[in-house]
DNA sequence: GCACTGTCTAAACCAAAGTATAATCGCCTG
DNA sequence: CAGGCGATTATACTTTGGTTTAGACAGTGC
């Protein structure tokens, strides 16, 4: 029986602490919107940080707490939807909100399938981006916390030896130990002392819960 | 220990065989359009439903196969938006491909973000409404397929009496059965005939699977 | 009343899981 | 080369899990 695991590897630098506070980035070529947006956005309480472009973007790191991006769709340089999408090539997880002033219908399409949040026309009411925004981050806290929990396993798995992650794998499908023994050809007593060793580092409390944690990290035999 | 089971019930009656034929329902008012998306559609192989209106969907039934909907935003009563809002709130899952001669942006977010699956705007490339109903027909595969296991677990779940319903609930969570005979006040060994009748009634082969069948019907303890 | 279902329990086992101790072997590193 | 790690195994036991057989009791429906 050939075994393989996969494990995934969500390339996301985003896994970060829940006591963070929010940041809303505003990126708007106009500085004068930029400007009336972000005293918008401070007035409601949370911290802003207003650019001209998206390079800055990278450049300013992004930051640790929940996000919501908020993009004119057209910028100097790249777009906003090639933005988009190179974000989501680089399995970079924000809730994006779009603007603009003159956008087309293949356009916002585009945005939304590309999983924007929202995509707004100049002029918008004041409340609908407030809103929008209330939601984007409602989002990325709920996103942030799964991050959270599935970097915490998979830490925890990278701490099992080869031999382990094996056994795990094929314990996790309710195979007894005297299968998975002679799948593996060792023998049963060893598997005990694999399967426990992975109980203990997982610390998983229970076969089910092992399982699910399997499940999370998208552990699987083929 | 307070003990509760959620199940949810997907009140969609659209689980059925994926030996069907797919069927792609048009629906616009305009006649000659209506013909000739038609006779695009069959032109590849696909067997269609032309309807002039929304409630003539309702009263035609629903085909058992992989579905796709085409519908112009622009109907006479009820719009393409109310139609999706609807279906939504009525658990109807079916793939949405809008089109509009005169639609706007706030339209079109509105749609997609009710789970459209593509928004056109007359006039389009016929292959471009083609791809996105290859597409819609491959989701709505994957739903049936997905919706009909959901469904066979429930039929065995519901076999299940109330007494093994409670077992089962405490089993996923990976209490060993002395605990489980302490939660609910009854003796070990009455707890592991429960257990195993669940585990024949459920048709599962080991404890993980049980756990992961418990998982898809939302089975939870509270 | 009688059959039936659901629930509960016990005795008697057998199989599987889990733990502790101890020992062997290969490999790599300081 | 000594020490550590990963992997392997054995012995010896304890604890759980799971089945079979058999009996008891309450409530429902015919």
């Amino acid at each position: 029986m050939p075994i393989t695991l996969l494990v995934a590897v969500p390339l996301s630098q985003r896994a970060a602490a829940m006591t963070e506070q929010p940041t809303i980035i505003i990126v708007d070529d106009d500085a004068e919107v930029r400007e009336a947006l972000s005293s918008l956005v401070r007035s409601v309480g949370l911290q802003t940080k207003a650019l001209a472009s998206v390079p800055e973007f990278l450049n300013e790191g992004r930051p640790d707490g929940p996000t919501c991006l908020v993009l004119d769709v057209r910028l100097p340089g790249q777009s906003g939807l090639d933005f988009q999408r190179e974000l989501s090539a680089a399995n970079i997880h924000v809730p994006i909100i779009f603007m603009t002033g003159h956008g087309d219908i293949p356009m916002t399409v585009q945005a939304m399938k590309g999983g924007a949040l929202e995509f707004l026309t100049k002029p918008f009411r004041d409340q609908d981006l407030l809103d929008s925004i209330q939601l984007g981050l409602a989002r990325d806290r709920a996103w942030l916390e799964n991050e959270k929990a599935v970097a915490a396993l998979r830490a925890r798995f990278e701490t099992l030896t080869p031999r382990e992650r094996e056994v795990m794998a094929l314990v996790v499908t309710g195979r007894p130990n005297k299968q998975i023994a002679h799948d593996i050809g060792i023998s049963e007593i060893t598997v005990k002392v694999h399967r426990g060793q992975v109980m203990r580092k997982m610390k998983a409390s229970s076969l089910p819960t092992l399982a699910r944690m399997a499940d999370k990290l998208n552990l699987a035999v083929q």
